[in-house]
RNA sequence: GGGCUUGUAGCUCAGGUGGUUAGAGCGCUACACUGAUAAUGUAGAGGUCCGUGGUUCGAGUCCACGCAGGCCCA
């Protein structure tokens, strides 16, 4: 005896999820998916580590799903897929939330709390929402190893880390240089973008601004400047920086941007000049009452000084151009050589200044970028040590070599303030703009009013400085990033191309440095005189302490050589000796975090002592060997230039491969208006509450189905609802109609015994062939890494085929008689069906899917085959034998006419339990007929009609309709087309019926003839004369509505058998339960159509008796349409 | 400002290589069905396919320029 299907009443998703979870951990479902795959082809999934100092959020939720499908797919596939989990754990975020938590700030690092108290808060702080955490990832079904997860902050972490970097350091790629950065001279510290997006940062300082005149050289280049030309040419270019005047190296232009020459005079010396600036400015600086004075009539201190377009050009034809040094108290060789031209730069504008930018490349970040393209070197002195140093010192102060200023605070506000107030103060700005009016330098001078960041500690204005930092040379890799990026598969593609291949292209050396605490300290140890050394390796490091001691340099107990943690400060204790025996001390950085993540294919397994020893190449831990490259990754679209890029670029400049072969770079969760959530706008979706109401299967799917889930996801509960309403809720009531039926008649299903196939009817042999259909098409999308297109596929085939059509047409199979063949090909259909659904939905929704498959297989007995999980099963492949093309065409075509006759049917108000005796098709092939016929039962059982009746060509009553083929006309003959596609349309019964039989047709316009053949036309039958008929593209279907007085019983007996099914349910009967029915005689139609239908009636409403009494009592009347009738049931 | 991306019905989305009546689901309205019933069927209303130009016999689709939203960067 088989044991039963279990039927639910109101089963709950969320309660399934926690079913099925309690299942998988008993009997360790997950570790089994991995174990059983032992052996077979990997598949290598690499986990980006999320940081748990944070709550999760509903967008983990999708970026885990993704990550989740891909990898449960592939286990079905026959691999073996390993997923290690990991901790993101350094970082900003991380010693932002100590702070606030202390109370403290970064100030008081070192004072009011140790370095070391510090990270150990971190540390702590780190993994605070780790519980939170992991009920996510095993409440959402996200699969991943997190009893052994790589933790960034472990000291075999930042070891291999260490290694990682040594082989940087040791290919030269790794170098010190310097970047420009916001830096406070009073606090003599740099400044985060963090710190300078605090509030109250920026603030309105009034500056000195000077539009300087560049004075343009004679050259071939500049030549077209001079034409007719006597007076100098200057190059205008503003700067509210006048202190950077001295370090200018450059001239900066927008390339598409207009430019003119305009000749006029200096209004501080008088001069005659001819200065070129931005069209779009010209009215800026020149009085429009000026313009119509003659040249000739200045007279030196005129207030209106006249001019003249002379010039008009392109920003394009100004680059190259050179130009004497404005300040030239530092020049060299290579200054002479390079410098002091005009260059493109991005950034311009004609907003306000000139339209020409002042650079000075060490004092911007922009200006150090643009220079740096256009290799135009920087002003610098060398220091006593010898070392480059910018034109003001640390301090804020001109350095001695600016003579003019030497030692002056570039920045009034530098100065105390009873300096400042001494009536004879100047600040060092107006001092430069004095100099330069005197030397006819200076075009304009005045006040400007502008928003300028402050330093948060001192209040005082910051620089834009140049400090040093660690670079890795990406650049000197670009070629080879770009070669092998070509070989990844992105999703989307254009991420891969654009975002990330164009980031490629411009690519600039990757800044290492960070000045924290809580994080990888740069493995590097300098001395004063410049001698470097990395460190690789906590061997390493043993050893040249050892040394160090030995040298005298240290002592031997600044730190515990037998726990000897990476992190500050113990590492900062460590004081080495260099090969001239010179001590090297750390130097202070921290790595990027960004290194950590990018780095964790190999730091995830660790060094191996003993191979690090021998000195082998790779010396991780073996499980690095077979889980590098990555077979697939997965993140959120921000991780491009994150953890995309640590990943590509550490692979590639280690071991000239691709760190993973597949990516799908998932987009935002926004909330349903398109907003981005944030708690604090308190639009965020709470990931567990969603799980809790709608179960993680709803949850996950509507996330995949909805959209790609590389585009954006308006996140809407609503959505969430209508897919557990509409698939799952549909799939459910499949799945409980089986159950039913299948225990009531005892269906066991019997892998080895069932019937062929090809002995099957036609609607089970169909829904078969939609399955096999649906099983390439699910597999070929998760081999594309296209989740999307797989779960649209299965829904489609669950809400549509299989439960709006085959269940739908087969109940009557189910609920009637007893067990036999059809019956019988019926049960296994489902069963079939279901099962495979199962499987295919499993990677997307593991917990409906599996519980699916065990409702279905835990009711066999013993030697089914069946597996524990459908997680552990192999996936099915699609049986080709089972394609039917020209059955799945019959079927499109019996749905197509159904839905024409119901139409019909509507339209004149007969209901379907009203039997007609027939309906038309017109037929213009015998493929047709032969399509239709084989669907025909199907067609006449829906639609509740006695027969199909082809009526074709030669009948001579169709109406036809001719529509030119476009497509093809088009082709042949172009322009002629409209004319043609017109005169075609206007064809009458008499043209068509002349094509047809001529096989082609001679259609003259005016004096042009076209010979027209059957393919450049459509003809279908649009009507039959006399009757009402319905059309969809070219089928057309008329129905005969005349309703005999035998037909007109036969309703009536489908009414009653309706009305008798409502009692018996009423009544709370069981669907087997027998009865016995007593009519009162009344209305004479329902008499004879009780008399003409006794035994159907009885067949279907399960009565043993049906007898018509002269009167009842105790009866139920009931009324169907304008009759009425009493009648009683019993058991 | 740059790179990428999105824009089709009230909402969420489909619409290979251009082909003349632009589709689906939800929602709305009406009707039907009632042994899958917190289902289901049929019909209806609802579109300047973001805009403007261009290529073409023909553009939702291709090109250019814009506009609006998003992400990343500056």
């Amino acid at each position: 005896m088989s044991k039963k299907y279990k039927e639910f009443k109101n089963p709950n998703y969320a309660e399934i999820g926690e079913e099925i979870l309690s299942f998988w951990k008993a009997n360790g479902i997950f570790e089994a998916s991995v174990n059983q795959r032992e052996g077979q082809p990997t598949f290598t999934f690499y986990e980006g580590p999320p940081s748990a100092n944070g709550t999760p959020g509903i967008h983990h939720v999708m970026a885990r799903t993704v990550k989740d499908i891909f990898c449960r797919y592939k286990t079905l596939k026959g691999f073996q897929v390993k997923r290690k989990g990991g901790w993101d754990t350094h970082g900003l975020p991380v010693e932002l939330q100590v702070e606030k938590e202390l109370g403290i700030t970064k100030e008081d690092i070192g004072k009011k709390i140790t370095v070391e108290e510090y990270n150990q808060k971190c540390r702590e702080a780190v993994m605070k929402f780790k519980q939170q955490w992991d009920d996510l990832t095993e409440q959402m079904g996200y699969w991943v190893d997190l009893k052994d997860p790589y933790i960034t902050f472990e000291n075999s972490y930042v070891e291999t880390l260490w290694f990682l970097l040594k082989e940087l350091f040791d290919k030269g790629l790794l170098y010190k240089g310097y970047t420009v950065q916001p830096y406070s001279p009073a606090a003599g510290t740099g400044l985060s973008s963090h710190e300078l997006n605090q509030p109250g940062t920026y603030k309105m300082l009034k500056d000195t601004s000077i539009i300087a005149q560049f004075k343009v050289k004679h050259s071939e280049r500049s030549a077209f400047l001079f034409e007719e030309t006597s007076e100098p040419v200057y190059i205008l270019a503003w700067t509210t920086t006048p202190w950077t005047l001295p370090s200018n190296c450059a001239l900066a232009v927008g390339e598409k941007i207009r430019y003119v020459k305009v000749k006029s005079f200096n209004p501080y010396t008088f001069e005659p000049i001819s200065v070129v600036l931005a069209k779009d400015l010209v009215g800026k600086y020149f009085s429009e009452k000026a313009a119509e004075l003659p040249l000739s009539d200045y007279k030196a201190g005129d207030k209106l000084i006249p001019w003249k377009i002379t010039q008009e050009f392109s920003g394009k034809d100004l680059l190259e151009i050179r130009y004497e040094q404005l300040m030239p108290y530092v020049t060299n060789a290579d200054l002479e050589n390079n410098a002091f031209r005009v260059i493109p730069g991005d950034f311009v504008t004609t907003e306000d200044g000139t339209g020409i930018v002042h650079t000075a490349s060490v004092f911007g970040a922009d200006d150090f970028r643009v220079a740096k393209e256009a290799g135009v070197p920087a002003v610098m002195v060398l220091d006593e040590n010898g070392k480059e140093t910018p034109l003001v010192d640390k301090q804020g102060r001109f350095v001695k070599e600016v003579s003019d200023f030497a030692l002056r605070f570039v920045k009034e506000e530098y100065y105390s303030d009873a300096e400042r107030n001494d009536p004879e103060f100047k600040p060092t700005d107006v001092l430069i703009a004095i100099k330069l009016k005197q030397e006819n330098k200076a075009f304009k001078v005045e006040k400007y009013e502008h928003s300028y960041p402050h330093c948060w500690r001192t209040d005082k204005p910051v620089l834009y400085y140049p400090l040093d930092s660690w670079f890795i040379k990406t650049t000197a890799m670009k070629d080879r990033l770009v070669e092998l990026n070509k070989s990844i598969n992105w999703k989307p593609e254009s991420t891969g191309t654009g975002r990330f291949g164009n980031w490629l292209e411009n690519l600039v050396d990757w800044n290492l440095s960070r000045s924290r605490f809580w994080g990888t300290p740069l493995p590097i140890w300098v001395s004063e005189d410049g001698e470097q050394k990395c460190i690789g390796s906590l061997m390493q490091l043993k050893a040249e302490i050892e040394k160090s001691v030995k040298a005298g340099i240290m002592k031997g107990n600044e730190v515990d050589m037998n726990h000897l943690d990476l992190h500050r400060p113990y590492v900062d204790r460590i004081i080495l000796v260099s090969d001239s025996g010179k001590p090297m001390n750390r130097e202070p950085d921290l790595v990027d975090v960004w290194f950590d993540s990018g780095a964790m294919p190999y730091a995830q397994w660790g060094l191996d002592q003993e191979k690090l020893a021998r000195g082998e190449k790779n010396p991780f831990n073996a499980d690095f060997n077979g889980a590098f490259p990555a077979d697939f990754i997965a993140e959120g679209v921000d991780q491009t230039r994150g953890w995309f890029f640590t990943l590509h670029a550490l692979s590639v400049m280690l071991h000239d491969k691709v760190a993973f072969k597949n990516v799908i770079a998932n987009g935002l969760v926004l909330d349903k208006n398109g907003n981005k959530m944030s708690k604090r706008l308190g639009n965020a979706i709470d990931p567990f509450k969603t799980i809790r109401e709608f179960g993680p299967d709803a949850t996950r799917w509507y996330m995949i189905e909805n959209a790609n889930p590389w585009d954006n996801l308006k996140f809407n509960l609503d959505g969430v609802q209508e897919v557990q309403r509409r698939f799952f809720g549909t799939l459910l009531n499949t799945y409980s109609f089986f159950a039913l039926y299948a225990n009531l008649d005892g269906f066991e299903m019997q892998e080895n015994k069932t019937i062929a196939v090809k002995d099957r009817p036609e609607l089970d042999r169909w829904i078969l062939s939609k399955l096999q259909i649906l099983i390439k098409e699910v597999d070929e999308s998760f081999a594309n890494y296209d989740a999307t297109r797989a779960a649209r596929a299965i829904q489609d085939f669950v809400t549509d085929q299989l439960s709006n059509w085959y269940v739908r047409l087969s109940r009557k199979r189910f609920w009637r008689g007893n067990m036999n063949a059809d019956k019988q090909a019926a049960y296994e259909t489902l069963f079939e069906c279901l099962s495979v659904t199962a499987q295919l939905m499993s990677p997307i929704a593991p917990f409906f899917g599996e519980w699916l498959y065990k409702n279905l297989h835990d009711a066999q007995s013993g030697q089914s085959g069946a597996s524990l999980s459908v997680h552990l099963t192999h996936m099915v492949s699609a049986r080709s034998e089972w394609i039917d093309e020209s059955l799945n065409e019959s079927m499109d075509m019996a749905q197509r006419i159904s839905s024409l006759i119901h139409s019909l049917r509507k339209k004149h108000m007969i209901k379907v339990r009203q039997p007609l005796s027939r309906v038309l098709i017109p037929v213009l092939n015998e493929k047709t007929v032969a399509s239709i016929k084989a669907v025909e039962d199907i067609i006449l059982a829906e639609v509740n009609v006695k027969a199909i009746e082809y009526i074709d060509d030669t009948s001579g009553v169709l109406v036809k309709k001719i529509k030119p083929n476009f497509k093809k006309l088009g082709a042949q003959y172009g322009p002629r087309l409209k004319e043609i596609g017109a005169a075609i349309s206007q064809f009458g019964q008499e043209d068509i019926k002349r094509m047809e039989k001529d096989q082609g047709y001679a259609l003259t316009i005016g004096t042009d003839t076209f010979a027209l053949t059957l393919e450049d036309v459509e003809i279908m039958s649009e009507d039959i004369p006399g009757w009402l008929v319905a059309n969809d593209g070219p089928l057309t279907v008329a129905l005969d509505i005349t309703i005999t007085d035998a037909l007109r019983e036969e309703g009536v007996a489908r009414d009653l058998v309706n009305r008798i099914q409502n009692l018996r349910k009423d009544m709370g009967l069981e669907v087997q339960d027998k009865i016995k029915v007593s009519v009162a005689r009344g209305e004479s139609l329902i008499e004879a159509a009780l008399q003409s239908n006794r035994e159907y009636i009885c067949r279907e409403t399960q009565a043993l008796q049906l007898n018509l009494v002269d009167s009842l009592n105790d009866g139920n009347t009931i009324e169907m349409d304008d009759l009425q009738v009493v009648l009683k049931i019993e058991l």
